[in-house]
DNA sequence: TTATAGAGAGTGAGTAATCGCTCACTAACA
DNA sequence: TGTTAGTGAGCGATTACTCACTCTCTATAA
């Protein structure tokens, strides 16, 4: 956790110095991100970096709290529109299209907590992080089969596992190049944020109510 | 590409290094990774390594197409067995499952080129390897529909994406710490790779033959 | 058969650059 | 005068890569 220094500065500047932190782990990844530079990019010293952290991990760990605050938000917003199930799901679609406009480098942040060499930071940060989204996904099912829009018999978890794949998959869409120039190979030419959550939509509500097509759009 | 001095040792030397190279890659990703360790284990000098590689780059560069050559062959292998599309789709889902269990650091390799920093392979490397996936499923999906057995008004490309999020989900999540215990949240304990093919299978029916559950399994 | 030359494979200590982090310092303020 | 905030040159560790060297093998001349 950052030093008491760190909390004592600004709001403003507070989050500045962690927007300019994800925006370089996010480019380079967290380990050729340079702190020096990290510093400099936020007009401070890295002297005054060192006063405000403990250590390179320890910036990389206060941007990643910071990241989960705003998914927490954002999921929160989402559950408290009292919609339905099937428009809260395509909600949470929307979501991240409009996120990696504003904060795509928060995005980045989680990516690069899976692959290799970031194992200390996936066993602390994988709980926290993907009990949102398995949370949501299982209380608007379980919620849809009590107002009896979604069929009892489907596996739950199994169904949110494959929904938030896909949730996932999309949302690293926005703002990995890998995975821009493969959503490209599937859609043919340019992949369309739109075109794949009505499909995404149409797709959920044959897996749930597979037996009712009537559902409106 | 690697020099003419490493494609003239044995192969069984080559595939040794390009193995011992793709788990150090995988194990630390491509900035952390050490070329000197790698020299080590694989029993020769770094001078060697750069007798037979330009730079680390180049060595990466071996390694991912060795991996490419793996997945054409592991595809490959599943479009000849002539089965019906279901059947494929689910070997298709049992081949990461297995490949993890051998050669774990190779699928780790196509992880490590979503993440930030990567970009140069990025470009070089998302449309060889995501051809393959694509290709497969498109040709399952349209040979299913040609035979009746899949409903021709699917968005095929969609629904390709999706199968397809949902498998490089499931295969990544054989390998990396972050997306294990991701599965273990939405599974709920100890996630079964059997239990999610199964689930998997009853969602594909669902989406693809929307109007006739009778498909054996 | 032996001596010699030359090519190619392989070696590993060393170099140069990078970068996380420290610490002796100054500035501002109570 | 003491406390806290901030500075940035520079230290030490790491690591991609080089190069002057040795070793091995083959071809050819004596």
């Amino acid at each position: 956790m950052s030093k008491d220094t760190f909390r004592r500065i600004s709001e403003e500047k507070q989050i500045m110095i962690l927007d300019v932190a994800a925006k370089e782990f996010a480019t380079h990844g967290f380990h050729k991100a340079n702190i020096n530079t990290i510093a400099s990019n936020a007009g401070i010293s890295i002297g005054a970096m060192y006063r405000y952290f403990k250590s390179k991990e320890d910036l990389f760990s206060e941007t990643l709290n910071n990241g989960i605050s705003m998914l927490r938000m954002k999921f929160g917003s989402v559950m408290e529109t009292g919609l339905d199930p099937f428009s809260k799901i395509r909600l949470v679609f929307e979501v991240p299209v409009e996120f990696a406009k504003e904060k795509p480098y928060y995005l980045n942040l989680y990516m690069n907590l899976l692959s290799g060499g970031m194992d200390h930071f996936a066993k602390r940060y994988a709980h926290p992080i993907e009990k949102v989204g398995s949370d949501f996904f299982k209380q608007i099912i379980e919620d849809g089969i009590d107002k009896g829009l979604i069929d009892e018999d489907i596996d739950v978890d199994a169904t949110c596992f494959f929904l938030d794949n896909h949730l996932m998959a999309f949302t690293f869409s926005q703002i990995s190049l890998y995975l821009r120039l493969r959503m490209d190979v599937f859609m043919g030419g340019h992949a369309n944020p739109e075109r794949i959550i009505d499909a995404t939509m149409h797709i959920c509500k044959k897996i749930m109510k597979g037996d009712n097509h009537s559902i409106s759009t």
